[in-house]
DNA sequence: TTGTAAGCGTTATCAT
DNA sequence: ATGATAACGCTTACAA
């Protein structure tokens, strides 16, 4: 069943038959319809080999992500596939781990698979040391790379992202102005939107005259338990805080069961945010105030960023979007 | 940059060059020496379209679900994808929303990109009327179809799925074993897997000698908040409740937080458990005793028997697997 | 408006 | 062990 049968059956040549399947203009209305007829009743469908072979390119978007578990990362995925597949691409997906070895392996591979255009999901991609960059900016010479929530600059290279600085300031801010004098910065890892955030944190500090404290600055792992496991073990040390910000709601939840388990009143004397505004930000009692870094947004304006790029239009290498914070009952404010 | 390019500097056939590509052993040890270096001199990459249109396989899999951002689903897609992956698949994915309509699009496109087998991840895709799924029998004669948590007979359809009946059934009796007599059974739809999670609990209330009443049988969205509002108003009109067995975590957390708010305390008057053995089960204070549908097994296993099935190997076309129940703190056992 | 024929880059089947 | 060459099914000049 290919396009030869069609055009035998249609009594046409088989350029037509593709002349057709393309939406030429150059075809008789009448020629068309029959055409169409014939593919309908023979139930046709082109050979996307033939198709990309002759094209060199087939409709498919390359998408990594660190993790599609992570709620997080699997909205985002969401949100790109569903956009994709709005415009006629289908997504290709790929999780990598976070070990930079894989995830070049895995660049590879995509880039090799002949997709249009890689979409990178998550803030999980840029390095710290810019060389491990480079076969980033190497592979945008030949394809569109687009960072949601990444920052690398480069030709042919689009980063959308949330302003994570100004999001976590912001909170900061909120916090101190609602009385908190002591707040705990809890962050998972140093990525790019990781360094963001926790700048924010700090200038808001010294915004207000407060001391930066590197003990007051923890890493932990994306992981409930670890996080109230780690405040219990500061709170055993004596060390005193009144407020935590978090850069993902899971620490945000573990920071709820720790107060539950010291039987601290929250918020009147312990404040908590979370950043995600995930579904986790409603599991607790309290519920968690929350920072949103509007994960749908900054997918469909990468998605926006990317048929621009592909028709040509001149499109911004990089757009900032503002994040909400929402309130609910785990602050003062 | 293509066969002829390596074939010509290193002064061979294009043949010998695709000899070499795929390992063929009719090609001497100096010969393929030499031509790999060429291709690594080159940078050459093999052209898939090229390669698919001459095997008609690419090596991809397509996968489909009803939303990647769902917990249950998101861990699924992770471990097929990664699973896939280690056998040198790639993993084409498709969102495809609940509506029955867009489910058909979606498996029609997926499989005029030629993918060599369908995973279906998820029980939503199963419909009751059982003409709603001759499409899939129908494509099944084509490509492999894989089911992960959903059971449709037919040639060529193979399905892995874990044994909610009992797991239901199971917890259901551990309920009332310790002392629950009002057991409340919440779940989100009416899928296969749905309907075999309530059989389950009906079985172990008429085994125990407790009437099934269809007003403890409550269908809510798949959302904490509606669950927690529906047990608000049933516990407002006087319904009396001393359990909640829920077909996902999510309604479990809800049915906490309506502890919370009406101030019934867990487990002494009230029982929860949840189902998926989520995050979600740890989030809250106390934690969910939950059932762990144990998807990283389910996946492994759909994709062994995938594998069996493209070696020619014999393999079930069911393959059940028994769930846990995870006990935590929502339970007096 | 339509048809013919030459690619596109592989794999596979012949010969040699 | 190696080389010619015919598929594979489509797109796209170029001709008509």
């Amino acid at each position: 069943m290919n396009i030869y049968d069609v055009s035998k059956k249609a009594g046409v040549s088989i350029a037509t038959v593709s002349r057709v399947l393309n939406g030429s203009p150059n075809v008789s209305e009448r020629t068309r319809t029959l055409v169409l007829q014939v593919m309908d009743e023979l139930g046709y469908t082109p050979n996307v080999f033939a198709r990309g072979l002759g094209l060199g390119t087939i409709q498919t978007i390359g998408i990594m992500c660190s993790d599609s578990s992570d709620p997080y990362l699997a909205h985002a995925i969401y949100y790109l596939e569903q956009g994709l597949r709005g415009y006629g691409y289908d997504s290709i997906l790929c999780c990598t781990g976070s070990s930079l070895k894989t995830k070049q392996k895995y660049f590879e591979l995509l880039h090799s698979k002949k997709v249009d255009a890689l979409i990178l999901a998550g803030s999980k991609f840029i390095e710290m040391n810019p060389d491990d960059n480079h076969y980033i900016i190497e592979a945008a010479k030949e394809l569109p790379v687009l960072l949601v929530n990444g920052y690398l600059e480069g030709d042919n290279i689009y980063c959308t992202l949330c302003d994570d600085r100004s999001a976590t300031h912001h909170a900061a801010g909120k916090l101190i102005a609602s009385g908190c004098r002591s707040i705990l910065y809890l962050y998972t890892s140093h990525s790019y939107s990781g360094k963001n955030k926790l700048s924010g944190y700090q200038d808001a500090l010294k915004g207000h005259g407060l001391p930066v404290r590197e003990d007051y600055i923890c890493q932990c792992p994306k992981n409930v338990l670890a996080a109230r496991d780690l405040l219990m073990q500061l709170h055993q040390k004596g060390v005193f805080f009144d407020a935590v910000l978090a850069s993902d709601d899971t620490l945000a939840v573990g920071a709820v069961k720790y107060a539950h388990a010291v039987k601290r009143s929250i918020p009147d004397d312990f404040s908590i945010i979370g950043y995600n505004n995930s579904v986790y930000a409603v599991c607790t009692d309290p519920e968690l105030t929350s920072i949103d870094s509007r994960v749908e947004a900054l997918c469909s304006t990468a998605i926006t960023t990317l048929m621009g790029v592909f028709n040509g239009v001149s499109v911004p290498s990089r757009t900032n979007i503002a994040a909400d914070l929402i309130k609910r009952a785990t602050t003062k404010f």
